[in-house]
DNA sequence: CTATTTTATGAACAAATGTTCATTTTTAAA
DNA sequence: TTTAAAAATGAACATTTGTTCATAAAATAG
Protein backbone atom coordinates (compact mmCIF):
# COMPACT_ATOMS: atom_id res chain seq x y z
CA UNK A 1 0.00 0.00 0.00
CA UNK A 2 2.13 2.78 1.12
CA UNK A 3 5.80 2.84 0.50
CA UNK A 4 8.99 5.28 2.46
CA UNK A 5 10.35 6.56 0.49
CA UNK A 6 14.36 7.46 0.92
CA UNK A 7 13.67 10.86 1.41
CA UNK A 8 10.79 10.74 3.79
CA UNK A 9 8.70 12.82 1.42
CA UNK A 10 5.40 11.75 3.11
CA UNK A 11 6.17 12.80 6.72
CA UNK A 12 3.72 9.88 7.78
CA UNK A 13 1.61 12.46 8.92
CA UNK A 14 0.21 14.12 5.84
CA UNK A 15 -0.62 10.37 4.82
CA UNK A 16 -2.86 9.94 7.41
CA UNK A 17 -3.84 12.65 6.56
CA UNK A 18 -4.64 12.03 3.24
CA UNK A 19 -6.35 8.31 4.09
CA UNK A 20 -8.80 10.59 5.97
CA UNK A 21 -9.67 12.63 3.26
CA UNK A 22 -10.04 9.65 1.29
CA UNK A 23 -12.36 7.49 3.61
CA UNK A 24 -14.28 10.83 4.07
CA UNK A 25 -15.00 11.33 0.81
CA UNK A 26 -15.94 7.63 -0.14
CA UNK A 27 -18.07 7.65 2.90
CA UNK A 28 -19.92 11.37 2.66
CA UNK A 29 -20.59 10.43 -1.20
CA UNK A 30 -22.36 7.11 0.14
CA UNK A 31 -24.26 8.39 3.69
CA UNK A 32 -23.81 11.56 2.71
CA UNK A 33 -21.96 14.64 5.03
CA UNK A 34 -24.44 14.43 8.05
CA UNK A 35 -25.31 11.02 8.07
CA UNK A 36 -20.97 9.95 7.96
CA UNK A 37 -20.34 10.01 11.96
CA UNK A 38 -16.37 10.98 12.95
CA UNK A 39 -16.70 7.08 14.24
CA UNK A 40 -17.55 5.74 10.71
CA UNK A 41 -14.75 7.45 9.25
CA UNK A 42 -12.14 6.00 12.07
CA UNK A 43 -13.80 2.82 11.64
CA UNK A 44 -13.12 2.45 8.15
CA UNK A 45 -9.54 3.21 8.30
CA UNK A 46 -8.80 0.94 11.38
CA UNK A 47 -8.39 3.74 14.29
CA UNK A 48 -9.85 4.90 17.04
CA UNK A 49 -12.44 8.64 16.10
CA UNK A 50 -9.73 10.69 18.42
CA UNK A 51 -7.24 10.56 16.24
CA UNK A 52 -8.77 12.07 13.40
CA UNK A 53 -8.39 15.37 15.75
CA UNK A 54 -4.43 15.04 15.21
CA UNK A 55 -5.08 16.40 11.83
CA UNK A 56 -8.16 18.41 11.73
CA UNK A 57 -9.63 20.50 13.59
CA UNK A 58 -13.59 18.86 13.71
CA UNK A 59 -15.65 17.25 11.17
CA UNK A 60 -16.45 20.22 9.20
CA UNK A 61 -12.76 20.99 8.63
CA UNK A 62 -12.84 17.69 6.81
CA UNK A 63 -15.25 18.75 4.44
CA UNK A 64 -14.26 21.89 3.39
CA UNK A 65 -10.66 20.48 2.58
CA UNK A 66 -12.70 17.98 -0.02
CA UNK A 67 -14.55 21.41 -1.01
CA UNK A 68 -11.27 23.02 -1.91
CA UNK A 69 -10.28 20.15 -3.51
CA UNK A 70 -12.95 20.19 -5.98
CA UNK A 71 -10.87 22.82 -7.82
CA UNK A 72 -7.72 20.81 -8.93
CA UNK A 73 -10.32 17.90 -9.85
CA UNK A 74 -10.82 16.89 -13.09
CA UNK A 75 -13.99 17.84 -13.97
CA UNK A 76 -13.19 21.65 -13.60
CA UNK A 77 -9.84 21.79 -15.10
CA UNK A 78 -10.57 20.10 -18.48
CA UNK A 79 -9.32 23.17 -20.55
CA UNK A 80 -6.54 24.41 -18.32
CA UNK A 81 -3.94 26.65 -20.27
CA UNK A 82 -5.28 25.17 -23.38
CA UNK A 83 -4.86 27.76 -25.53
CA UNK A 84 -8.84 28.94 -27.81
CA UNK A 85 -7.44 29.59 -30.70
CA UNK A 86 -5.57 26.02 -30.83
CA UNK A 87 -9.28 24.70 -29.33
CA UNK A 88 -10.79 25.99 -32.14
CA UNK A 89 -9.26 24.60 -35.17
CA UNK A 90 -9.64 20.78 -33.66
CA UNK A 91 -13.72 21.28 -34.64
CA UNK A 92 -16.08 18.33 -34.03
CA UNK A 93 -12.84 16.16 -32.58
CA UNK A 94 -12.68 18.69 -29.32
CA UNK A 95 -15.86 17.72 -28.99
CA UNK A 96 -15.32 13.89 -28.54
CA UNK A 97 -12.67 15.04 -26.30
CA UNK A 98 -14.57 16.42 -23.91
CA UNK A 99 -17.06 14.04 -24.41
CA UNK A 100 -14.82 11.10 -23.81
CA UNK A 101 -13.51 13.16 -20.54
CA UNK A 102 -16.78 12.91 -19.09
CA UNK A 103 -17.72 9.59 -19.82
CA UNK A 104 -14.08 8.35 -18.48
CA UNK A 105 -14.86 10.56 -15.33
CA UNK A 106 -18.53 8.61 -14.96
CA UNK A 107 -16.11 5.85 -14.14
CA UNK A 108 -12.87 7.07 -12.27
CA UNK A 109 -13.90 6.19 -8.68
CA UNK A 110 -12.73 9.15 -7.15
CA UNK A 111 -14.34 11.29 -9.37
CA UNK A 112 -17.54 10.00 -8.94
CA UNK A 113 -17.40 10.13 -5.01
CA UNK A 114 -16.79 13.99 -5.83
CA UNK A 115 -19.19 14.32 -8.17
CA UNK A 116 -21.64 12.67 -5.44
CA UNK A 117 -20.50 15.11 -2.88
CA UNK A 118 -20.85 17.74 -5.73
CA UNK A 119 -24.32 16.87 -6.30
CA UNK A 120 -25.79 16.22 -2.42
CA UNK A 121 -24.63 18.73 -0.72
CA UNK A 122 -24.67 21.46 -3.28
CA UNK A 123 -28.30 22.68 -2.34
CA UNK A 124 -26.93 23.18 1.13
CA UNK A 125 -23.36 24.49 1.34
CA UNK A 126 -22.83 28.03 -0.30
CA UNK A 127 -19.03 27.49 -0.84
CA UNK A 128 -19.89 24.13 -3.28
CA UNK A 129 -22.07 26.49 -4.98
CA UNK A 130 -19.39 28.75 -5.80
CA UNK A 131 -17.14 26.51 -6.76
CA UNK A 132 -19.87 24.87 -9.25
CA UNK A 133 -20.09 28.20 -10.85
CA UNK A 134 -16.24 29.77 -11.00
CA UNK A 135 -14.66 26.75 -11.72
CA UNK A 136 -17.06 24.65 -13.50
CA UNK A 137 -20.00 27.05 -14.92
CA UNK A 138 -17.49 30.17 -15.70
CA UNK A 139 -14.20 28.64 -16.52
CA UNK A 140 -15.89 25.86 -18.96
CA UNK A 141 -18.99 27.24 -20.07
CA UNK A 142 -17.33 30.20 -20.39
CA UNK A 143 -14.21 28.82 -22.38
CA UNK A 144 -16.37 26.87 -24.43
CA UNK A 145 -18.40 29.47 -25.23
CA UNK A 146 -15.26 31.61 -26.43
CA UNK A 147 -14.00 28.36 -28.97
CA UNK A 148 -17.64 28.47 -30.09
CA UNK A 149 -17.44 31.83 -31.27
CA UNK A 150 -13.93 31.41 -33.07
CA UNK A 151 -15.22 28.37 -34.71
CA UNK A 152 -18.27 30.64 -36.12
CA UNK A 153 -15.93 33.22 -37.59
CA UNK A 154 -13.64 30.38 -39.45
CA UNK A 155 -17.09 29.34 -40.31
CA UNK A 156 -16.67 26.04 -38.95
CA UNK A 157 -19.90 25.80 -37.66
CA UNK A 158 -23.25 27.91 -38.27
CA UNK A 159 -23.51 31.51 -36.47
CA UNK A 160 -25.89 31.86 -33.42
CA UNK A 161 -25.53 32.21 -30.03
CA UNK A 162 -21.95 30.78 -28.35
CA UNK A 163 -23.29 30.78 -24.76
CA UNK A 164 -26.34 28.77 -25.82
CA UNK A 165 -24.13 26.37 -27.90
CA UNK A 166 -22.23 25.63 -25.03
CA UNK A 167 -24.92 25.31 -22.49
CA UNK A 168 -26.51 23.04 -25.08
CA UNK A 169 -23.37 20.94 -25.20
CA UNK A 170 -22.60 20.64 -21.43
CA UNK A 171 -26.01 19.68 -20.11
CA UNK A 172 -26.25 16.54 -21.93
CA UNK A 173 -23.02 15.37 -20.77
CA UNK A 174 -23.73 16.41 -17.10
CA UNK A 175 -26.91 14.53 -17.36
CA UNK A 176 -25.73 11.78 -18.53
CA UNK A 177 -22.92 11.75 -15.78
CA UNK A 178 -25.53 11.22 -13.07
CA UNK A 179 -27.88 8.72 -15.38
CA UNK A 180 -24.43 6.31 -14.94
CA UNK A 181 -24.26 7.41 -11.42
CA UNK A 182 -27.40 6.81 -10.54
CA UNK A 183 -27.55 3.13 -12.61
CA UNK A 184 -23.73 2.18 -10.67
CA UNK A 185 -25.58 2.58 -7.58
CA UNK A 186 -28.46 0.03 -8.00
CA UNK A 187 -25.78 -2.27 -10.02
CA UNK A 188 -27.56 -2.01 -13.53
CA UNK A 189 -26.23 -2.13 -16.83
CA UNK A 190 -25.23 1.33 -18.23
CA UNK A 191 -24.22 0.78 -21.63
CA UNK A 192 -27.62 2.10 -23.00
CA UNK A 193 -26.31 5.42 -20.89
CA UNK A 194 -22.89 5.05 -22.03
CA UNK A 195 -23.39 5.23 -26.24
CA UNK A 196 -25.40 8.41 -25.40
CA UNK A 197 -21.49 10.54 -24.81
CA UNK A 198 -20.88 10.08 -28.36
CA UNK A 199 -23.99 10.19 -30.13
CA UNK A 200 -24.68 13.65 -28.33
CA UNK A 201 -21.33 14.54 -30.07
CA UNK A 202 -22.81 13.37 -33.57
CA UNK A 203 -26.12 14.32 -32.86
CA UNK A 204 -24.79 18.32 -31.80
CA UNK A 205 -22.35 18.54 -34.37
CA UNK A 206 -24.28 17.57 -37.11
CA UNK A 207 -26.64 20.24 -36.13
CA UNK A 208 -24.25 23.03 -35.91
CA UNK A 209 -21.26 22.38 -38.33
CA UNK A 210 -21.51 24.00 -42.03
CA UNK A 211 -21.66 21.32 -44.82
CA UNK A 212 -19.10 21.89 -47.50
CA UNK A 213 -21.43 19.99 -49.34
CA UNK A 214 -24.42 22.42 -48.86
CA UNK A 215 -21.96 25.48 -49.51
CA UNK A 216 -22.05 24.37 -53.64
CA UNK A 217 -25.85 24.78 -53.76
CA UNK B 1 -55.27 12.60 0.07
CA UNK B 2 -57.33 10.39 2.30
CA UNK B 3 -61.25 10.94 2.27
CA UNK B 4 -63.59 10.04 5.16
CA UNK B 5 -66.28 10.17 3.52
CA UNK B 6 -68.80 12.59 1.46
CA UNK B 7 -69.55 14.92 4.30
CA UNK B 8 -66.91 15.47 6.38
CA UNK B 9 -64.19 17.11 4.43
CA UNK B 10 -61.07 18.18 6.25
CA UNK B 11 -61.29 16.67 9.30
CA UNK B 12 -58.76 18.12 11.49
CA UNK B 13 -56.17 15.66 12.03
CA UNK B 14 -55.97 15.17 7.77
CA UNK B 15 -55.44 18.57 7.97
CA UNK B 16 -52.40 18.85 10.72
CA UNK B 17 -51.51 15.67 8.81
CA UNK B 18 -50.98 17.95 5.96
CA UNK B 19 -49.22 20.45 7.73
CA UNK B 20 -46.63 18.20 8.63
CA UNK B 21 -45.91 17.11 5.10
CA UNK B 22 -45.80 20.55 3.69
CA UNK B 23 -43.47 21.96 6.51
CA UNK B 24 -40.83 19.08 6.28
CA UNK B 25 -40.98 18.82 3.03
CA UNK B 26 -39.91 22.79 3.03
CA UNK B 27 -37.39 21.91 5.70
CA UNK B 28 -35.98 18.96 4.26
CA UNK B 29 -35.30 21.08 0.35
CA UNK B 30 -33.06 23.47 2.94
CA UNK B 31 -31.32 21.21 5.23
CA UNK B 32 -31.37 17.82 3.98
CA UNK B 33 -33.66 14.57 5.51
CA UNK B 34 -30.67 13.76 8.09
CA UNK B 35 -30.01 17.76 9.24
CA UNK B 36 -33.87 17.92 9.92
CA UNK B 37 -34.97 17.38 13.38
CA UNK B 38 -38.07 16.47 14.60
CA UNK B 39 -37.87 19.51 16.90
CA UNK B 40 -37.11 21.48 13.77
CA UNK B 41 -40.45 20.63 12.32
CA UNK B 42 -42.76 20.57 15.37
CA UNK B 43 -41.33 24.06 16.48
CA UNK B 44 -42.11 25.50 12.07
CA UNK B 45 -45.42 24.83 12.68
CA UNK B 46 -45.42 25.88 16.72
CA UNK B 47 -46.42 22.23 17.98
CA UNK B 48 -44.22 19.94 20.20
CA UNK B 49 -42.62 17.55 18.69
CA UNK B 50 -44.50 14.80 20.47
CA UNK B 51 -47.55 15.94 18.62
CA UNK B 52 -46.07 14.51 15.28
CA UNK B 53 -46.30 11.20 16.26
CA UNK B 54 -50.31 11.57 16.46
CA UNK B 55 -49.78 11.11 12.70
CA UNK B 56 -46.55 9.54 11.51
CA UNK B 57 -45.04 6.44 13.30
CA UNK B 58 -41.60 8.09 13.21
CA UNK B 59 -39.25 10.00 11.05
CA UNK B 60 -39.02 8.16 8.36
CA UNK B 61 -42.72 7.55 7.73
CA UNK B 62 -43.12 11.28 7.12
CA UNK B 63 -40.09 10.82 4.14
CA UNK B 64 -41.26 7.92 2.70
CA UNK B 65 -44.76 9.30 2.27
CA UNK B 66 -43.65 12.84 0.82
CA UNK B 67 -41.21 10.06 -1.71
CA UNK B 68 -45.02 8.43 -2.02
CA UNK B 69 -46.44 11.69 -3.19
CA UNK B 70 -43.81 12.29 -5.54
CA UNK B 71 -45.53 10.18 -8.23
CA UNK B 72 -48.33 12.52 -8.33
CA UNK B 73 -45.82 15.55 -8.79
CA UNK B 74 -46.08 17.96 -11.59
CA UNK B 75 -42.85 16.80 -13.56
CA UNK B 76 -43.97 13.60 -13.69
CA UNK B 77 -47.26 14.10 -15.12
CA UNK B 78 -46.47 15.95 -18.11
CA UNK B 79 -48.29 13.75 -20.30
CA UNK B 80 -50.54 11.98 -18.07
CA UNK B 81 -53.48 10.53 -20.41
CA UNK B 82 -52.16 12.34 -23.37
CA UNK B 83 -52.64 10.62 -26.83
CA UNK B 84 -49.35 10.35 -28.56
CA UNK B 85 -51.26 10.70 -31.71
CA UNK B 86 -52.69 13.78 -30.75
CA UNK B 87 -49.36 15.11 -29.59
CA UNK B 88 -47.25 14.07 -32.46
CA UNK B 89 -49.10 16.84 -35.07
CA UNK B 90 -48.33 19.92 -32.66
CA UNK B 91 -44.67 19.67 -33.68
CA UNK B 92 -42.58 22.45 -32.73
CA UNK B 93 -46.08 23.66 -29.88
CA UNK B 94 -45.74 20.28 -28.15
CA UNK B 95 -41.80 20.84 -27.36
CA UNK B 96 -42.53 24.53 -26.35
CA UNK B 97 -45.10 23.65 -24.25
CA UNK B 98 -43.27 21.17 -22.20
CA UNK B 99 -40.42 23.40 -21.85
CA UNK B 100 -42.95 26.18 -20.58
CA UNK B 101 -43.87 23.73 -18.00
CA UNK B 102 -40.34 22.98 -17.01
CA UNK B 103 -39.93 26.39 -16.71
CA UNK B 104 -43.03 27.66 -14.82
CA UNK B 105 -42.04 24.53 -12.46
CA UNK B 106 -39.03 25.78 -11.57
CA UNK B 107 -40.66 29.02 -9.98
CA UNK B 108 -43.36 27.21 -8.22
CA UNK B 109 -42.26 26.80 -4.75
CA UNK B 110 -43.90 23.21 -3.67
CA UNK B 111 -42.41 21.84 -6.89
CA UNK B 112 -38.99 23.51 -6.49
CA UNK B 113 -38.62 21.64 -3.23
CA UNK B 114 -39.65 18.66 -4.54
CA UNK B 115 -36.95 18.98 -6.86
CA UNK B 116 -34.38 19.97 -4.06
CA UNK B 117 -35.47 16.97 -1.81
CA UNK B 118 -35.23 14.64 -5.01
CA UNK B 119 -31.74 15.85 -6.37
CA UNK B 120 -30.51 15.38 -2.40
CA UNK B 121 -31.73 12.11 -1.53
CA UNK B 122 -31.90 10.25 -4.67
CA UNK B 123 -28.08 9.17 -4.10
CA UNK B 124 -29.12 7.27 -0.89
CA UNK B 125 -32.29 6.07 -1.21
CA UNK B 126 -33.48 3.71 -3.66
CA UNK B 127 -37.06 4.18 -3.56
CA UNK B 128 -36.24 7.83 -4.84
CA UNK B 129 -34.54 6.01 -7.82
CA UNK B 130 -37.24 4.07 -8.42
CA UNK B 131 -39.61 6.45 -8.34
CA UNK B 132 -37.23 8.77 -10.66
CA UNK B 133 -36.46 6.06 -13.24
CA UNK B 134 -39.99 4.55 -13.69
CA UNK B 135 -41.93 8.00 -13.44
CA UNK B 136 -39.83 10.36 -14.86
CA UNK B 137 -37.15 8.46 -16.93
CA UNK B 138 -39.06 5.81 -18.41
CA UNK B 139 -42.91 7.96 -18.59
CA UNK B 140 -41.66 11.32 -19.98
CA UNK B 141 -38.34 10.16 -22.29
CA UNK B 142 -39.94 6.84 -23.63
CA UNK B 143 -42.87 8.43 -24.30
CA UNK B 144 -41.63 11.82 -26.27
CA UNK B 145 -39.05 9.15 -28.11
CA UNK B 146 -42.71 7.31 -28.97
CA UNK B 147 -44.40 10.61 -30.45
CA UNK B 148 -40.85 11.56 -32.15
CA UNK B 149 -40.46 8.31 -33.63
CA UNK B 150 -44.47 9.43 -34.80
CA UNK B 151 -43.33 12.80 -35.79
CA UNK B 152 -40.24 10.96 -38.24
CA UNK B 153 -43.45 9.16 -40.01
CA UNK B 154 -45.29 12.12 -40.78
CA UNK B 155 -42.04 13.54 -41.80
CA UNK B 156 -42.09 16.47 -39.66
CA UNK B 157 -38.98 15.84 -38.17
CA UNK B 158 -35.91 14.51 -39.62
CA UNK B 159 -35.06 10.54 -39.30
CA UNK B 160 -32.99 9.89 -36.56
CA UNK B 161 -32.61 7.76 -33.20
CA UNK B 162 -35.87 8.98 -30.86
CA UNK B 163 -34.81 7.86 -28.16
CA UNK B 164 -31.40 9.96 -28.47
CA UNK B 165 -33.35 12.96 -29.22
CA UNK B 166 -35.84 12.57 -25.82
CA UNK B 167 -32.82 12.70 -24.25
CA UNK B 168 -30.91 15.59 -25.88
CA UNK B 169 -34.63 17.44 -25.62
CA UNK B 170 -34.93 16.98 -21.45
CA UNK B 171 -31.81 16.59 -20.54
CA UNK B 172 -30.95 20.61 -20.97
CA UNK B 173 -34.55 21.51 -19.70
CA UNK B 174 -33.15 19.52 -16.64
CA UNK B 175 -30.10 21.52 -16.04
CA UNK B 176 -31.60 24.83 -16.49
CA UNK B 177 -34.53 24.03 -14.11
CA UNK B 178 -30.98 22.65 -11.38
CA UNK B 179 -29.47 26.27 -12.19
CA UNK B 180 -32.70 27.80 -11.81
CA UNK B 181 -32.70 26.46 -7.90
CA UNK B 182 -29.31 26.99 -7.36
CA UNK B 183 -28.77 30.46 -8.83
CA UNK B 184 -32.31 31.24 -6.53
CA UNK B 185 -30.58 29.70 -3.15
CA UNK B 186 -28.15 32.91 -3.41
CA UNK B 187 -30.74 35.20 -4.61
CA UNK B 188 -29.06 35.75 -7.70
CA UNK B 189 -30.72 36.65 -11.09
CA UNK B 190 -31.98 33.98 -13.00
CA UNK B 191 -33.21 35.95 -16.14
CA UNK B 192 -30.21 34.79 -18.47
CA UNK B 193 -31.02 30.93 -17.41
CA UNK B 194 -34.69 31.63 -17.96
CA UNK B 195 -33.95 32.50 -21.51
CA UNK B 196 -32.84 29.29 -22.05
CA UNK B 197 -35.75 27.20 -21.76
CA UNK B 198 -37.12 28.90 -24.79
CA UNK B 199 -33.93 28.82 -26.80
CA UNK B 200 -33.41 25.48 -26.27
CA UNK B 201 -36.56 24.74 -28.20
CA UNK B 202 -36.04 27.30 -30.81
CA UNK B 203 -32.44 25.39 -30.45
CA UNK B 204 -33.39 21.95 -31.08
CA UNK B 205 -36.25 22.37 -33.39
CA UNK B 206 -34.48 24.16 -35.81
CA UNK B 207 -32.06 21.36 -35.53
CA UNK B 208 -34.49 18.18 -35.92
CA UNK B 209 -37.56 19.53 -37.91
CA UNK B 210 -37.53 18.83 -42.17
CA UNK B 211 -37.30 22.67 -43.90
CA UNK B 212 -39.85 22.39 -46.53
CA UNK B 213 -38.18 24.97 -48.30
CA UNK B 214 -34.90 22.95 -48.49
CA UNK B 215 -37.27 19.79 -49.82
CA UNK B 216 -38.29 21.61 -52.61
CA UNK B 217 -34.17 21.54 -54.74
C1' DC C 1 20.66 5.76 22.39
C1' DT C 2 18.18 9.76 24.18
C1' DA C 3 15.20 13.54 23.95
C1' DT C 4 11.52 15.75 21.69
C1' DT C 5 7.84 15.99 18.80
C1' DT C 6 4.06 13.79 16.54
C1' DT C 7 0.34 10.61 16.52
C1' DA C 8 -2.86 7.26 18.63
C1' DT C 9 -5.67 5.55 22.57
C1' DG C 10 -9.23 5.19 26.15
C1' DA C 11 -12.34 7.29 28.72
C1' DA C 12 -15.35 10.57 29.40
C1' DC C 13 -18.60 14.68 28.57
C1' DA C 14 -22.33 17.57 27.17
C1' DA C 15 -25.46 18.33 23.74
C1' DA C 16 -28.60 16.74 20.37
C1' DT C 17 -31.83 13.51 18.69
C1' DG C 18 -35.68 10.07 17.92
C1' DT C 19 -39.10 8.15 20.47
C1' DT C 20 -42.46 6.83 24.27
C1' DC C 21 -46.20 7.59 27.43
C1' DA C 22 -49.27 9.09 31.00
C1' DT C 23 -52.02 13.09 31.27
C1' DT C 24 -54.51 17.07 29.73
C1' DT C 25 -56.87 19.61 26.19
C1' DT C 26 -59.56 19.95 22.14
C1' DT C 27 -62.78 18.29 18.79
C1' DA C 28 -66.75 15.82 17.16
C1' DA C 29 -70.88 12.97 18.01
C1' DA C 30 -75.07 11.78 20.86
C1' DT D 1 -74.62 19.10 27.81
C1' DT D 2 -72.55 14.73 28.16
C1' DT D 3 -69.44 11.48 26.28
C1' DA D 4 -66.12 9.19 23.42
C1' DA D 5 -62.38 9.84 20.27
C1' DA D 6 -58.52 12.47 18.55
C1' DA D 7 -54.79 15.46 19.17
C1' DA D 8 -51.43 18.02 21.92
C1' DT D 9 -48.46 18.49 25.98
C1' DG D 10 -44.65 17.86 29.27
C1' DA D 11 -41.45 15.10 30.90
C1' DA D 12 -38.56 11.70 30.48
C1' DC D 13 -35.59 7.91 28.19
C1' DA D 14 -31.85 5.67 25.77
C1' DT D 15 -28.76 6.45 21.97
C1' DT D 16 -25.95 8.74 19.08
C1' DT D 17 -22.77 12.22 18.08
C1' DG D 18 -18.97 15.66 18.10
C1' DT D 19 -15.35 16.85 20.84
C1' DT D 20 -11.81 17.07 24.67
C1' DC D 21 -7.90 15.59 27.26
C1' DA D 22 -4.60 13.19 30.00
C1' DT D 23 -1.71 9.47 28.90
C1' DA D 24 0.67 6.03 26.12
C1' DA D 25 2.95 4.68 21.92
C1' DA D 26 5.53 5.72 17.85
C1' DA D 27 8.35 8.42 14.89
C1' DT D 28 12.00 11.67 14.25
C1' DA D 29 16.03 14.48 15.29
C1' DG D 30 20.39 15.31 17.83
Amino acid sequence: MNDESVTSLPTKGSKTKEKILKTSLKLFAVKGYKATTVRDIAGAMGVKQSALYNHFKNKDEILETLIGNLTSSAIVTLFEDKDPQELQIQGKALLASIATTFKLLSFDGQNEALYKLLMQEIFRNERIREIYNEHFYQENVKKLSGVFFGMMQNELIESSDPLLLANEFFSPLFFYQMQVSLLKLDKKSTSSVVSMFEKHVDFFWENIKIDKQESLF
